[in-house]
DNA sequence: AACTGATGCAACCGCAGCTAG
DNA sequence: CCTAGCTGCGGTTGCATCAGT
């Protein structure tokens, strides 16, 4: 990787992994929640147009590509995450079967599922099992998730034991950590998803209704000409429900944190 | 407790296709 | 037709986190 630089905030509590390319002047590396507040802003505002000139209109120092994949495989709405269901995992391993590592193709036919995710699904849960050569691997627990199945990580283990784990091999709790690419981000509130992998949650159990309530409103604005129900448009919170969201922010400089990237956001509308 | 290898996944890269000028 | 710019796709990488030793 061409990284001149590594940028490095030294606070503990947000402690980012922040690159930036010499040549371009670019940000690259994980998204910050301040990052996807922009982005999301700008794009309920005045849609998808051209990704580099959004990138620069937005006051985001990505590149037009970056925006793109961010909000296609994170930030969009519509986007599902969570467990693969059974017919989802059918899904895949038939459309798999018969049109090979076509991601896209794939996706098309899971509504809500990216083909990033879905080939990082691939890759990480199916490949082993379905591939014709499968490579013998040490036989041991699932690592994450005290839910997988025993199996799931066993190349003994029969199809339907391996759906039936594949299912829950994903937690379907959403945090706010799920919500921005913060799950990277040190924050002090580290949550634990249901694969038992930490994730950090900027989370606070009472405080958090408010906000993002707050936070619907400051999207979904009377005066936000970029409203549901507007051709191509729709809010990123919006369909997705709040309630789906499992997050609370743990404490006052959280909170606090949030507001201000609201008040942020909010000017970027205005 | 410290170290190390494995795992999962977000994000990057390069290329191909499309389209406007 | 040619070219440049943009978008979309698939492969790959980097790193946080976990389990095992």
């Amino acid at each position: 990787m061409e990284l001149d630089s590594i940028a490095r905030d030294s606070t503990p509590a947000v402690m980012e992994r922040v690159h930036f390319c010499k040549k371009t002047g670019l940000k690259k590396g994980t998204w910050s929640p301040q990052e996807d507040l922009k982005l999301i802003a700008y794009i309920n505002k005045y849609r998808i147009w051209n990704w580099n000139e959004m990138s620069k209109a937005a006051g985001l120092s990505r590149s037009g590509k970056s925006c793109r994949l961010r909000w296609m495989n994170y930030l969009r709405p519509d986007v599902k995450r969570g467990n693969f269901s059974m017919e989802e995992v059918e899904t895949i391993k038939k459309l798999h079967k018969a049109r090979g590592n076509k991601w896209s193709e794939i996706a098309a036919n899971l509504p809500g599922r990216t083909d990033n995710e879905i080939k990082n699904f691939w890759h990480t849960h199916l490949k082993k099992h379905y591939s014709k050569n499968p490579i013998p691997h040490k036989v041991k627990e699932p690592k994450h998730d005290k839910n997988k199945v025993a199996g799931l990580n066993t190349p003994l283990a029969n199809e339907s034991n391996l759906e039936s784990s594949i299912c829950f091999a994903i937690s379907p709790q959403l945090s706010i950590g799920d919500f921005s690419s913060s799950s990277k981000d040190s924050t002090d509130e580290i949550g634990e998803n249901e694969t038992g992998k930490k994730k950090n949650t900027y989370s606070s159990p009472g405080t958090a209704d408010q906000e993002l309530n707050g936070m619907e409103e400051l999207f979904i604005g009377e005066d936000n000409p970029m409203e549901m129900g507007e051709p191509g448009f729709t809010s990123p919170f919006h369909q997705v429900g709040f309630e789906e969201y499992s997050y609370g922010l743990g404490n006052d400089e959280l909170t606090g944190f949030w507001f201000d990237l609201f008040l942020f956001a909010q000017q970027l509308q205005v």
